[in-house]
DNA sequence: CTAGGATCCTGTCAGC
DNA sequence: TGCTGACAGGATCCTA
């Protein structure tokens, strides 16, 4: 799912591709998705994208700003000329572009077109005044960032602070920001700790294992492009490859790498936790 | 404060 | 082959 690293792919390219370029037309084909009022961008010109966890604001030299999230499956593909000689398109860009699934096109200047995709239409796309899109309620109760603003001693207080289950905790953008399901199942098997643990009932060490695990396996994502799983893109069309990576995430049945689980053939486990898929070895993560 | 369930939506997949 | 129903999942809202 597109988590912080997939966001801030995103975030990079479009930084890449869209700064400078001014929006000339707004189209609409599904309004549930789209809120504000698409006016108030036209003639805008990109002068930056900001990233708030899992959402992106596309800031414009008007006063106004797009924030956009993706959610599951939302895509956003440019065209256009910054973009030198055109990667060949992922499979996942749906039906070609603009196919079925493109709710909102924005026309560029220059012949350039930001499309934005999404198959099962959870995520949204708001016009607000540029200073007021950190009063956006997602953004508002974003936790810190563990690559910008989460410390050890903010994670060891956090965790300490619940007894809640650590895998839910670490999913939980209120508490920190830009964590899903895949960066939760990998950070935790990492750091050998069960996600059924409670959070208040981690030690020291287990704390600072999984917050170094956090930040190295949201690195790894980055540096891959993110994880394409479902229908996750690049702005240029093409997938990330993390998902040739994941270290326990959907791995259901594989056996586990570690050492000493080969010898015993330990098998990742897959259990239901707050309604999402949750994958461990039981021999490891304690 | 916390857990659990329903909700939104549609492609995919298992079962017949 | 084709149909049907279950299922997944981020965030939000509601209930207990």
């Amino acid at each position: 799912m597109p988590e912080l690293p997939e966001v801030e792919s995103v975030r990079m390219q479009l930084e890449k591709y869209v700064v400078g370029h001014t929006i000339e037309r707004v189209e609409i084909n599904y309004q549930k998705c789209f809120q504000g009022d698409s006016d108030n961008v036209v003639g805008g010109k990109v002068r930056g994208i900001r990233r708030f966890g899992k959402a992106l604001s596309i800031d414009l030299d008007n006063k106004h700003s797009i924030v956009i999230h993706i959610k599951l499956t939302g895509q956003l593909i440019y065209r256009g000329p910054n973009l030198k000689s055109p990667p060949k398109l992922s499979k996942k860009v749906l039906d070609g572009i603009p196919g079925k699934h493109t709710h909102v096109i924005f026309r560029l200047n220059h012949k350039g077109i930001l499309y934005y995709n999404d198959v099962r239409k959870f995520g949204w796309i708001k016009i607000v005044r540029s200073d007021r899109v950190e009063e956006i309620s997602f953004i508002k109760s974003l936790g810190p960032e563990p690559l910008d603003g989460m410390t050890l001693k903010k994670f060891s207080e956090l965790t300490k602070s619940t007894k809640r289950v650590i895998k839910t905790l670490l999913m939980d953008q209120s508490k920190i920001g830009g964590v899903g399901n895949i960066y939760a199942n990998d950070a935790l098997w990492l750091a050998r700790i069960s996600p059924t643990r409670s959070a208040g009932e981690l030690s020291d060490l287990e704390i600072k294992r999984l917050f170094n695990s956090i930040e190295d396996v949201l690195r790894e994502g980055l540096k891959r492009g993110g994880a394409s799983e479902l229908s996750f893109v690049t702005p240029d069309g093409t997938d990330g490859d993390y998902q040739d990576h994941f270290l326990a995430y959907g791995k259901e049945g594989d056996n586990c790498p570690r050492k000493e689980c080969r010898k015993v053939s330990s098998k990742f486990s897959k259990i239901k936790m707050g309604g999402r898929g949750t994958y461990f070895c039981p021999a490891c993560q304690k």
